[in-house]
DNA sequence: GTTTAGGCTTCG
């Protein structure tokens, strides 16, 4: 075996016999004769396997000096690499990109590709009989194919190679070679044309069809990886064709390798586990070693005359030309090299708003979007990121221009398919942005220096990453909450939400895949306002020993302020301030009463404070009692923030007797009721616990308070979660929510923790 | 009920 694998990084600086030397990359030179030498690198590009007449086999790769860092760019630390015959198939098999490897036996030439690639200038081939690769393998997973069938799956997936024509529905992973966007069929449906491949080499057509464009795949480049459920397969033309069948699928991902995996679908419920993360990792390294997601968007800087080229921009504005034309004014950031059309359009014609500034000469490209695409593009909002595919830099002249000028850039996005001509929305977060809204974002704040013009550019900034509220949403009638906040924030996914800073605000929409407390009685605190301090309510047997404690000590209180009487073993104090203006039949101190005795009486009486003696003087009870019965509410004070002495009650000054003078007149310090519950928010990006608790009774459309003692708010509570939650209920009949997220950061015990609060959110219904 | 499309520029 030419290939050999070690076990460990270090083996490679010693396995190699000793009259081999090592060489760095960069110290390679095309004169040299290297019969004895070696180079180490890391492999960064993999080719495919491919057969010619001459040498049967070979496979070409990059390999990376990545230990010697150089800033000098003429310094080459990447080179290209060329196996033949058994060693390409050997290597194909054994190597990964990223893994390290030691070569020796190799002779050097001139690297054809140099002038385009701008690597080494020598190219390395492997073709000697003493040709030897030694291999350390870096990665953390062995790349697979997608035939991957695990206990934690309920789906296995066909790989590309292995399809027969057949009515039974398969499962299959690919990587996208070729897409069209949905386009209108003469039937009831929009069609999606693409060709996808995976590991087998296989390339199959595919052909979906669907009423609802949201159900199509949201594939955004060459290169994304799609995956299809219950999809079969039949020949056509000769050639593999995959067709949707009753009860399809679809999920798609990026296809970059470090990008994160981010299912985008319609789908409101779907399956998506490790074993599906393995598939798509493996798809992602095979198609990178295929250079098959290489493929970029072309900026405006790059545009030339006469090209066909996909654009990644922001919409400006847009106006309607005639019924088969649309004109779109677009930016990606980037000054044309050469000079663009600008449609002149009647100011009250157009939608949006556009710079009109000499700083943004050239910068604002002028589309044109014809006969089927017009549909699309009348959709759009001003602030929306697009990607147009297969645009044409068509040379122009205004029609103010003489013949004689020079001609300037228009784009048209002419009518048809061919060739994937269309357009659509990228969502504000995508990671294809990014490049662009940085170099957007730079390109303006050097004009704004240059200029001191920081007002216009800064508002266009703000415009930039503030796209429209219409981009992305969710439209979706059945959702069970409504948020209530005035914020204008683009809705986002769980996993956005986890990886974003904090603090932050986001809007959502989720479904509540769990709840805590599941006994809702359990959700009701009692919470102190002057030390934040979060308890239990105390259960009825724990209140009924306090009473009963208190009764132990029967002997009389007297108490100056105070007139008592008494019937069998219960006393009764009335306030003898409140006697003169009348009001002491609203607050009444009890004395040897059981916790059923006082509940009976407060039915009767507004405010009922339950006391007992300590040496003939008046103490109230233990705070893990109520210290206040009214009707039917019970009110705690705050064991740590309340006077641990009773006094005289200050009853000047109130007419009205209510919780509030009354804690106030004991020193006592009142605990409100709250509500605290947790969720367990998802959807199709994963999973995050949120809590409901400041805005809980908003949410619930219940005071707290009124549900510790009253049926109907209890009820509420508990047929607002039968809604959100419905018992016994698979999670596709859940309800989407929408919801205001509050993320934010706790200190405890050292430890920052980021917590999640669902805020500014009702629950919808008749209530 | 299961059609439709089944890549392949370039009029404006």
């Amino acid at each position: 075996m030419p290939v050999h694998t070690v076990k460990c990084a270090s083996d490679l600086d010693t396995i190699a016999p000793s009259h081999v030397q090592r060489i760095s990359i960069s110290n390679l030179k095309l004169t040299s004769d290297y019969v004895h030498t070696s180079v180490k690198g890391e492999v960064v590009q993999k080719g495919p396997v491919v057969s010619c007449r001459q040498r049967d086999h070979l496979l070409k790769a990059v390999i990376q000096d990545k230990e010697t860092q150089s800033s000098d760019p003429s310094q080459h630390t990447s080179i290209n690499v060329i196996f033949f015959g058994t060693l390409a198939k050997d290597f194909s098999q054994t190597v990964s990109q990223g893994d390290m490897v030691l070569l020796s036996g190799f002779t050097i030439s001139k690297s054809p590709t140099e002038q385009t690639d701008r690597l080494h200038p020598g190219l390395l081939e492997m073709s000697r009989n003493d040709a030897c690769v030694y291999v350390y393998s870096t990665n953390v997973f062995v790349p697979s194919g997608p035939d991957v069938v695990s206990s934690e799956s309920r789906y296995t997936y066909v790989p590309l190679n292995e399809l027969k024509p057949s009515r039974n529905p398969v499962n299959i992973y690919g990587v996208v070679t070729f897409f069209k966007q949905p386009f209108p069929t003469k039937g009831t449906d929009y069609c999606s044309t693409l060709k996808i491949t995976d590991q087998s080499n296989v390339k199959v057509s595919c052909t979906i069809f669907s009423e609802r464009l949201e159900d199509h795949p949201k594939i955004f480049q060459i290169g994304d990886i799609i995956r299809l459920h219950r999809v079969k397969a039949q020949m056509f033309n000769g050639s593999m064709t995959l067709l949707t069948t009753l009860g399809w699928s679809t999920v798609t991902f990026d296809g970059k390798i470090d990008s994160p995996i981010d299912p985008r679908t319609s789908s409101r419920t779907f399956n998506f586990g490790a074993a599906d993360k393995r598939i798509v990792e493996g798809l992602r390294q095979w198609a990178a070693s295929q250079l098959l997601n290489k493929e970029p968007t072309v900026p405006l800087s790059s545009v030339q005359p006469k090209m066909f080229f996909d654009l990644t921009c922001q919409l400006l504005a847009k106006a309607s030309m005639d019924t088969r034309c649309m004109l779109l004014k677009v930016w990606d950031g980037t000054q044309c090299a050469h000079p663009l059309l600008n449609v002149a359009v009647a100011p009250d014609a157009l939608e949006g708003k556009y710079p009109q500034s000499t700083d943004q000469e050239n910068m604002i490209a002028n589309v044109l979007v014809y006969d089927n695409h017009v549909e699309g593009a009348s959709k759009l909002k001003p602030g929306m990121f697009l990607r147009l595919y297969n645009l044409h830099a068509v040379p122009q002249r205004a029609p103010e221009q003489s013949a004689d000028s020079a001609s300037s850039l228009c784009f048209h996005l002419h009518g048809g398919t061919s060739y994937g001509k269309g357009l659509c929305v990228l969502p504000s977060e995508s990671p294809e942005l990014q490049p662009l809204k940085s170099s957007h974002l730079s390109r303006l704040l050097q004009s704004a220096v240059a200029d001191e013009d920081e007002v216009n550019d800064a508002t266009l900034v703000e415009a930039w990453y503030t796209p429209p509220e219409a981009l992305g949403e969710r439209v979706n009638e059945d959702c069970f909450t409504v948020r209530t906040c005035g914020h204008t924030l683009q809705q986002v996914s769980l996993a956005h939400v986890k990886r974003s800073a904090t603090p932050m605000v986001f809007h959502v929409c989720a479904k509540v895949k769990s709840y805590q407390p599941q006994n809702l009685y359990q959700c009701l605190k009692l919470f102190c306002p002057q030390c934040t301090a979060l308890v239990e309510v105390p259960n009825d047997e724990v209140i009924a020993q306090v009473f009963q404690d208190a009764m132990r000590c029967s002997q009389p209180c007297s108490e100056q302020w105070a007139i008592t009487s008494t019937v069998d073993a219960i006393s009764m104090h009335v306030s003898c301030d409140m006697i003169v203006k009348d009001t002491h039949t609203q607050l009444l101190f009890l004395q040897g009463v059981t916790l059923e005795e006082v509940c009976v009486i407060s039915d009767a009486h507004s405010n009922v404070v339950p006391v007992r003696s300590d040496n003939g003087r008046m103490r109230l009870l233990d705070f893990s009692a109520p210290f206040l019965f009214c009707k039917d509410k019970r009110y705690f004070g705050c064991k740590r923030c309340s006077q641990s002495t009773f006094v005289e009650p200050d009853v000047s000054e109130v007419e009205i007797w209510d919780e509030h003078n009354v804690a106030k007149a004991l020193g006592v310090q009142l605990m409100q009721y709250a509500l605290l519950m947790k969720f367990e928010l998802v959807d199709e990006t994963g999973t995050l616990e949120a809590l409901i608790w400041e805005d809980a009774e908003k949410f619930f459309h219940v005071t707290a308070a009124d549900t510790s003692a009253c049926q109907d708010s209890q009820d509420k509570v508990q047929t607002t979660m039968d809604k959100l939650h419905p018992p016994g209920s698979s999670m596709a009949e859940h309800p989407w929510l929408d919801l205001c997220l509050s993320a934010y950061t706790v200190e405890e015990n050292g430890t920052t923790q980021v917590c999640y609060q669902i805020t500014n959110t009702e629950a919808k219904g008749n209530f």
